[in-house]
This record gives structure tokens, sequence and C-alpha cells, in this order.
DNA sequence: TATCTTGGTGTACACTTCACACTAAATAGC
DNA sequence: GCTATTTAGTGTGAAGTGTACACCAAGATA
């Protein structure tokens, strides 16, 4: 099959790939996305989404292609997380790779089963499977990560809806946190940060006074507060 | 001069470079070690020390081995910074650019003429020459990014020698930030990290009292700090 | 010994963060 | 339709953190 190679260097280059740490907030617990590999290497094991770079393609392109072709799942805002490179880390050859992580509600999943019949499935993050390569290593840092941004910026509501109450919003933090926050305090702080407005309209469930509705004013877009 | 390649594979493989920002402080300013092109692309512009990735190496050590190669620097921690791939990035291939960056003390540094007959040296950051490729837009990355951890780590210490007063870090801090600070504020707050110990030497310098010397406790390392 | 220069120290006020408990509005069951 | 239940929504005081600010100390030089 590599009868017709065409593509020749003077010096050997690896591979590029990317991979994405899809991040959701599922069943009360942090879960990301994983899908089965079909092929060697380590076939049958779970891996996250991700794949080689076209020869002209960009970075973050190919990682929202990857996505969209393994899981069916497109217009998400990704963020660079690291570029790893041992030179183990494939045994097939060498191949560097530039890791993206994102965050979405977790209803837009629909993770359907992809194109070439892998399976994909949420994982919580304290009962992951068995994980392919060195992505076990990825996974660690983007989790570090995620939760370092909690404090900093508006990072936790690329997690919701585009509409939600203030109860919905804090329990993402308390999931996150895995504490929890005080109704009054954490209300004054998200209002106070600005960059969330009232629908106007109510979220009724259940035998109780219905909730404000409030939306991003924003969204797509991560501010960093002080 | 293809004549003997060797290095062939099925699908067109991306070159991967990488390329450091390496800071320092040096006449009251925030400098940054460049080097001139000999070569085309871009020959006598000014660029970022980098080079090509070997196939067995690991990413970091291709900064390091870079960085001393062509400056003659060794030895400083280094910490990645982003990974540029716009596909005309290189007007040669399709490159790849893992960059770092490191914060170096002004006197450790010796750019030494490196051994292929570029010149080498500091530039200020608001007079920087011509860049080649797009490292304008990777130095903007490193001085955003470096400023924004003055706040959050003890990132500054890697600026200092070994040994240093108050007065000469708080200098530092100046300097990257651009303004003046409380002198009893800021002692406190260094002291309060925790990081840094006095060695119980004095430094005289001119004719006013001397200055107790501090040392950072465990060099080498960057800690968060709340 | 007087002058000059940088090193070194404490306190009061403003502001931010944190702890804490009750009323409001809807539903469900009787 | 009244009561019970459940979540939504609101303010204040205390503690802690950050900020502004001015003088004495120690050595060098003339």
């Amino acid at each position: 099959m590599y009868q017709n190679a065409p593509y020749t260097y003077r010096h050997p280059h690896p591979a590029v790939t990317t991979d994405v740490v899809l991040f959701t907030i599922r069943e009360g617990e942090l879960q990301l996305l994983l899908i089965q590999r079909a092929n060697a290497p380590y076939s049958g094991m779970w891996a996250l989404p991700g794949g080689f770079l076209e020869i002209n393609e960009d970075l973050e392109h190919c990682a929202k292609r990857e996505l969209e072709e393994e899981t069916g799942i497109s217009g998400i805002y990704l963020e660079q997380l690291y570029t790893f490179g041992r030179p183990d880390r494939d045994p097939r050859e060498r191949v560097i790779s530039v890791t993206y992580y994102a965050l979405t509600p977790s209803d837009r999943l629909t993770p359907k089963a992809a194109s070439d019949a892998k399976a994909t499935d949420w994982f919580p993050l304290n009962t992951l499977p068995a994980l392919a390569f060195d992505h076990a290593e990825i996974i660690a840092l983007a989790q570090q990560r995620l939760i370092a941004k909690l404090d900093y910026s508006t990072i936790a509501f690329q997690f919701m809806e585009a509409q939600f109450t203030l109860s919905q919003l804090q329990s993402v933090y308390e999931i996150l946190l895995g504490t929890r926050l005080d109704k009054r305090n954490f209300r004054k702080r998200m209002l106070a940060l600005g960059q969330i407005e009232e629908t106007g309209e109510q979220h009724r469930t259940g035998n109780h006074r219905p909730a404000r509705v409030y939306r991003v004013k924003n969204p797509k877009r991560v501010e960093i507060i002080k």
C-alpha cells in the first residue's frame, strides 16, 4: 500500500495530529467524550476524538473537523491546551499531538455513532475506561486547566444552554469545584460580572416558585476576570 | 540534493520546529533574544532562536538544543507557550512550530556569535527589528503570558540572579508592570509568599546603607500563588 | 561631622470576601 | 381551598485583604 507513496522529504518528518478533550456536565458529574478505537494500535480501547492534520489545514480546523467526523458535534469553541510530543507516544511513527479542550452544554451532544462505526460515549472523569496513547495525561492536564480557569474567567458559562437559571449555573460550579456554595454570595458574584442578563422569562418546574431565566451577554467569548 | 531522500510517507507530513522567546531585563527594560537569519527565506531578518525537530527528540529538548546551538545559552527553564500552524506561515513547506518561552537573569547571557555565524542580540520589546515568519505574533503572545503570570505566580524570580536584594526584585516588577510600586507593600507581599529567604549576607554598593541579600528557596520552580 | 543616598519598617482606612436565615411563589395532596 | 413541600430570591455585619502613606538607619563621601 506504500507503492505509490509520493511524499518524500530530505529529513524525516513527524506526523501531526490534533486531539480534543470535550467536557460536559451530565448526570450531576463532569464527563468527557471518548471514542472507541476500531483499529490497531490500541484497538478496542478508548481515546480522545482526533486525527491527522491535513497538509493545508489549520490546526484548529483539524480539531473541529475530526470532532465532527467522529462524533457529529460541531460549532463549539475550542481552546488550545498543550502540545504533546514524547518520541514514543505512538508506536506507529513519531506523532506530535496538538491538543484542544472545549465545553458544551449537556444536551447539544447527540454523540451519534460515527461514520466508521466506532462507539462514542460520555464518561465521568473518575470512572474512565482504559485509554489509548498518552490520553490519560492529556485529560488530566485539561481538567486541571478547566478548574484553574473557573477562578479567573467566565469559562463555566460554556456549559450552559442558551437560557438558564442561576440555580443551574450554581450547580455547575458546585460540580466542578466539588463543594457547596452559598446562594446569596454566588448570585451576587455572578451578577457583578456583568456577563449575564435576565431574559424576562421564567422557568417553571416542580412544585415551587419559578426561577428567572438568564442568558450570557456574549456567548462564545470567554472573558478574563480580575 | 533530494537524490538520496529516503524519508517517504503515504500521506504528506508537515515539518515541526520549536522556537523560543527568551526574555531578560537589561538596561532597565524588558528585552528578548533574536538571531539574524543568514539564509532564505527572510535572509537578513531577525527571528526567534529555534529549528527543526529531530525525529527521536523530545519537543522541549529540541527547544533547548536549538537555543544552545544558536546562542550558547543553556540550563534554563522553558515553559511551553503555544503551537502555531497557519498553513502559510513558512513559504518553504508546511511548518508547525511549538513555541516556548523562558526568562533569564541579565548576566547569564553571553549570546555568543553562534556556530553558523549568524548575529545574535538582545532587543527591547518596543524597538524590535523586522521579524521573520509570524514571530511578531509569537512574541506578542509570550509577552502577554509573561505579564499575566506575574500576577499569580513567582515567575519573575526567574529574572533574578542566585542572590538579589528586594530593591532589585522590586525594580524587575516595576519594569514589567510599567508602574512604580510601594516599597513597604511590595516587601510585605514578597515575604508573605514564603518563596524567598535571607542569605545572611549583605550587598554593599554606593554611599548608603547596605541591603540584605535574599535567594529563592526553590529556584527552577514557578509556584502558582492564590 | 555633615550630607547624601538607598535600605528598612508599621498603621489606619477602604474594599472585598464570607458567613448566615428568612420570605416568596408555585405545585401537590388532602 | 387550605396546608405542606420545594426551590427562588434577598441584605447585613464581621473578618480579612489590599492600599496609601512618612520617617529613621546605615554606610560612603567630602
